[in-house]
DNA sequence: TACATTTGCAACCGATTGGTTACACAAACT
DNA sequence: AGTTTGTGTAACCAATCGGTTGCAAATGTA
């Protein structure tokens, strides 16, 4: 089953799992102490998240440390980075028809 | 029913749609040819676009012209841009790891 | 007016998703 | 040796997803 990364970050609980993980790595049922969920649904959702590369595990005795490799959200940095120039040139069209529509307000003051 | 910008663009059929609207806008069925789907699949699609902002529809006579508009974008550089520093961070100390075990390397020859 | 084009909407369908409970098992304490 | 702890797996479930076909309605065009 191949997994991607739009799709793994498109649910908010995995983004928080994430975001707790870049905080500090740490084992499976700590992350899931921090949901309302149980702990398989958790299970399932770091499967996920292991499965696209953005977190990494690290056997150590019977518990599974987790850690975040976030360097797989270089892809969708890369993807939305495509449409940076598109909106800043609305952006600025937008600024010069302001000054446009003020300065013609200041000439008719 | 509330949509998120990032359960939009996990789709990536929508990702490519969204990519043609941003080369130029036009109707849904000029979009819709593009796609080995049926155009109702594709106006499903449109609509989960227009319901978080990426596009924006123009009516024109019986046609409706999409547009991109891909500011809402933002919302997900914003957070991906959050775990930027965490992953240059590891980059910069792989890279003085790697340079290290070159010196000694260097040292060793 | 008759016809073609563009679109929306409703009903349906199989696969996937996010969740659950129940059970198994190895590692670590007491 | 017995118990607690950390985890995986299987079976199940309701909701959602991405897709379909069929029909209706409004806007253009001959």
């Amino acid at each position: 089953m191949r997994r991607d990364v739009f799709q793994a970050i498109a649910d908010p609980t995995r983004r928080e799992i994430l975001g707790l993980l870049a905080q500090n790595p740490q084992n499976i049922n700590a992350v899931a102490d921090r949901f309302p969920t149980s702990r398989v649904a958790i299970s399932k959702h770091l499967k996920i998240l292991m499965e696209c590369g953005l977190v990494v595990v690290q056997q150590q005795g019977r518990e599974r440390i987790c850690e975040a490799q976030p360097e797989k959200l270089q892809e969708v940095a890369d993807w939305v980075e495509q449409y940076r120039q598109f909106w800043n040139e609305k952006l600025d069209s937008l600024e010069q028809y302001l000054a446009k529509i003020q300065n013609k307000d200041a000439d008719n003051s």
